[in-house]
DNA sequence: GTCATCATTTTGTATGACAGCAGTCAAGAT
DNA sequence: ATCTTGACTGCTGTCATACAAAATGATGAC
């Protein structure tokens, strides 16, 4: 029998699925920067474990491309382009369609009420500008609709990606006008749920996101063309990867 | 200076990347079946190379669900549900839609001639019921997509899912009648390409990649209701990897 | 056939070792 | 002073070994 579902000694997390999380959640919080080295010896060191665990989370976050590991110089934080960006965004807004219509035309009445009580939370918040109050609600409305939804594949393509957003969509808050903007798509989201209108939700969610995108990109170029002017008369950063700002373009 | 250019000495790829690679072919093959136990100890024989690599390799499979890991009971090749084939179809459905969509928009006459060069290919070699070659050809012709339109991330999760349905997607190929209607799908397809529809070739697209996972999941249900009957007279559990007499035999 | 008991595998983790690439820094050359 | 060179150091990639705890398999009792 392989079911173990009635086990009653709770065996111990394994080692490498807590580094795991920690780690993932230390990079998607900021608190390592894109480009940061992670060093192996420095992590085993501050979290108590060998290299062994250590390694072995990485290869995870690897393959979750919140890391980036190049042969023989070893894990850095992943530094995410404009095209990534762009790319990202795009799959988002599939996504996020696809889920917001099911939800609207399949979920309880009690599920789309308790929707509504996390926008209007959301809604008052706005007002307010607690940039941090803000990110945590628009999550829990999203992952709101996933748990109501129960698409596994959906909701976990989505959370790899705004985590490999993370920062970035959070600098996109504070874009002047940004919160108007989107409360106004914001409302008009949440009555055509009400109104089991998938189709105009979606349609309008996509709206949504390609404004966040259009927000974040501005907010990144910024950064880049602030960063680009310090470091050409700052002093030499150690910068592993060309990372040319515009026309990426190859060919 | 890091710009690699002129590199002499090629330096050897990562052991672990090999490890990774092979593991990944032989999975999606179908060279180990779902629910066979991925031993450590055997791999390493096998490979010629230290559980590290091993393990490390494993940890990347695992973050990509081709294998499935249960604490303390080590890694076992990935079994799916029917709920994951509906999953994996529907997120395939988007995603390929949003790909054809663009291809036909934005693809160069050149690029557009030679997906119809593949896909006459294909149309041919339909009739002639070789299904190893229509596999090949199909993946050619959505690589040809995914080159032409150049958005990473959507090619990178399309071989990703795709590599997890791998097995059942081949076996859809042969169920009766599937062909011909999939033939005229891809037709209309194509057609709008040419003409640079992209919202007529993405709805057509989504219908062809509806109609195919309407067939998979009916031949996963036949084979499923098949290995029902067996276990239920035959032998009793489901067993996990018994040494198949047929292939390498151990023990 | 079911169940308890013991032997054997196998995983999870740690430790130590070492070759070899990568970045650094100081000494010498121009 | 700047550039070049070469030694130095830091880390990664990989292996071998070890061992506790859990899982699996075998054995025998009821």
């Amino acid at each position: 029998m392989t079911g173990d579902i009635l086990r009653l000694t709770e065996l111990p997390p394994l080692r490498r699925d807590q580094v795991l999380e920690r780690l993932r959640n230390a990079i998607i919080a900021g608190h390592f920067k894109p480009g940061d080295r992670l060093i192996e010896r420095e992590l085993c060191e501050r979290m108590g474990v060998s290299r062994t665990s250590i390694r072995e989370a990485l290869r995870h976050l690897e393959a979750e491309h919140l890391i980036q590991v190049e042969p023989r110089r070893g894990p850095v934080v992943a530094r995410i382009t404009r095209k990534q960006i762009v790319e990202i965004y795009e799959v988002r807004a599939l996504l996020e369609a696809a889920l917001v219509r099911r939800f609207a035309e399949r979920a309880s009445d009690e599920q789309i009420a308790a929707l509504r009580g996390i926008y209007e939370d959301l809604r008052i918040t706005r007002t307010t500008g607690e940039v941090p109050r803000i990110v945590a609600l628009t999550k829990r409305y999203i992952e709101h609709m996933m748990d109501a939804v129960d698409h596994e594949l959906i909701g976990d393509m989505l959370r790899k990606l705004t985590a490999r957003i993370n920062v970035v969509r959070v600098l996109a808050i504070s874009v002047p006008g940004r919160l108007e903007e989107s409360g106004h798509e914001l409302a008009i989201v949440m009555d055509a749920i009400e109104r089991r209108d998938g189709e105009l939700a979606a349609r309008s969610l996509t709206t949504y996101v390609q404004n966040a995108a259009a927000a974040s990109l501005k907010r990144f170029d910024e950064v880049e063309r602030e960063r680009d002017s310090v470091s050409k008369r700052g002093s030499r950063t150690t910068r592993a990867a060309p990372a040319r700002s515009s026309g990426a373009g190859r060919k």
